[in-house]
Parts: C-alpha cells; structure tokens; sequence
DNA sequence: TGGCGAATTGAGAGATTTTCTCATTTAAGG
DNA sequence: CCTTAAATGAGAAAATCTCTCAATTCGCCA
C-alpha cells in the first residue's frame, strides 16, 4: 500500500516516527501523502477525505489523532488564514517561516530565516525575552501573480 | 451604564463605529471593556461570562457577531498559541506585531514594526509578492521574568 | 516466518463550538 | 419624541472536536 506512491515527505515521517517509538501506520503515511500532494494547507476534512480515497473508510478521529501527533512532532503544522480559516500542512520541524499566498493558499518556505536580520534590541529593551517566533508573510506567488497581474 | 467605565479602548471602538455607520451598543462596548480589562487574549466564554457580568443576560451569538465585527474593522484580533489554544485581544488597526508571553499569556506591541528591517529582496527574487505580514514573538515578559528568572 | 504484546484504529456516542433564524428590542437621525 | 433599520436574544441546528473501548495492526523477537 502506497508503496508506488512513497515520497521524500514520507521518508521523513517515517523516519521521525521510528526514532520516537512509533509506529508508521498506513493511516498516518496516507496523512503525509494527502498533505504533499496538495501542496497547500488542507482543513481536517479535506484530509480525512483524501485519506479515505486511499484506504476507504478511515475514522475522523485517527486523522485528529495523527494531526496531533505529526504536530508534536514537528511535522506538521496548523496554519491560519487571515479570514479565519486553518489548515494544516507538510513542514519540517522547526520551520516557522512562510509566505502564504492569498490567492492560491500554497505555501512556501523561506530560503532562510528572516528574523535574523530583524533588529530585536528595542524589543528586548522592554525586558520581554524572545524565545520562539512566529512569521508570516502574506501575499501573491510568482504563478498566481502572472495569470493576474 | 457602563459610562463610569469608559476607557479610551471604548472611545476608539465607539469612533471606528461611527466612521462605519455601526451602532456603539452596551453589548459591544461591553466586549471592548472586558478585553481590555483583562490585558491578555480572551476565549469566546470568557468574554460571554465577562460581558454577563456587566450586561446580565447576553447571548451567545451577539459575542459571536460582536468579535466578527471587531475583528473586520481591526479593532479586535484573533490570537493562535503554540499550543492550539485562541483567544482575542483589543488591538489596534493594522497592528499586526506582537510579543506574547508564554507564562502569563499577556500580549505586548511592539515599539516598531521590526520587519522594516528585514531584506525582502531574496523573497521578492523568488516571485513572490509580499503584501502583509503577520509576525508573534513568544517568550517571558518582564514581570513573568523577575518572578521566575 | 509466525506469534506476542502494546500501540493504534474504527465507529459512534457525546461534548463543545459555531452558525442560523426570526421575533423583539434599541440606537441614532430627523 | 418617532421612525426605521440595525442589532440582539433565544434556542434550534449545524459543524467541529473528543472520548471510549473492542478490534485490529505494527514491530519486535524467537
């Protein structure tokens, strides 16, 4: 199952999941497989159907049970729109920068992190310390940006 | 009622209002005031109850509509924490920087938008457009800081 | 390869959260 | 004050999320 399928995305979860003692579940790759293949954040429907499609009837409560899961462990991530709306979607631990685009909803990572260059000193300056942040950017990608300029 | 109360959260809210041709009733006033007593991000119940206290019997769907409302004239705003939980804060319009600490949930503005001094350049190069950005700090306040250093 | 034990899942009930409807109330201009 | 459209209240309905426990499945080890 899934095995023509198998891709870098799966490895990955794959490989996370064992060194954590856990299991690779056919549930759970198909979770992976759903997320990469959209390329886009997808809501907790989306998934489940996309999951069904390939396995037949899977239980709403195992992908909230492996979204969790993936998302403890840095997998995936729960992304959310400026509209209200959310989503989850592929992402390697520890990447918590992304431009979003408004159009098309995909998702793309950064060549690298910005917030090097943000100038945190007038910040902590306040005695706030940073520990983690959060950054999004907003806006239309190179594809979208073309069919309508 | 409420006039003993009245902050300059209120004035604005009430100002934003007018400006769009919206009513400034007890019930939204009230939920500008019991935000901004609190000084961190509120769940839904937790403003019901809130406003409850002020207004008695208040329903459920005004406080639904209510932050809808705010939340599109940008005088309320909407907060993820890292650990799935959501809460909303006053804020005012366009002020889409903050720091958020992780012990007390309190949220802070920044003194100035620190992605003015980020290099968009290397993004842009890729096509993308940045139109908005959305940027959260997590980390320890001062006060948090002293108490637990 | 086959079997064991623990992790994981399925199914549906249950809890919680959010939305909707429409009669009634109320803010704000005249 | 009066009028009128905006806003609210109440509760039903829809959507979303969680929980339970018996059944299944993965991964280890012989």
């Amino acid at each position: 199952m899934l095995k023509d399928f198998e891709c870098l995305e799966e490895s990955y979860a794959k490989e996370v999941l064992r060194e954590r003692g856990l299991r690779s579940t056919s549930q759970r790759l198909a979770v992976i497989h759903v997320l990469h293949e959209s390329g886009r954040p997808l809501s907790v429907g989306e998934i489940h159907d996309g999951v069904r499609d390939i396995l037949g009837g899977t239980g709403l409560a195992t992908i909230y049970r492996t979204l969790e899961t993936f998302e403890g462990l840095g997998v995936v991530r729960r992304f959310n729109f400026p509209d209200g709306e959310s989503g989850y979607a592929f992402s390697r631990a520890g990447n918590a920068h992304h431009m979003v685009c408004l159009k098309c909803r995909s998702v793309f990572d950064f060549p690298e992190c910005p917030v090097k260059s943000f100038d945190l000193a007038p910040l902590e300056r306040t005695g706030f310390r940073v520990k983690d942040h959060f950054v999004q950017f907003f806006g239309q990608c190179a594809d979208c940006g073309e069919v309508a300029p």
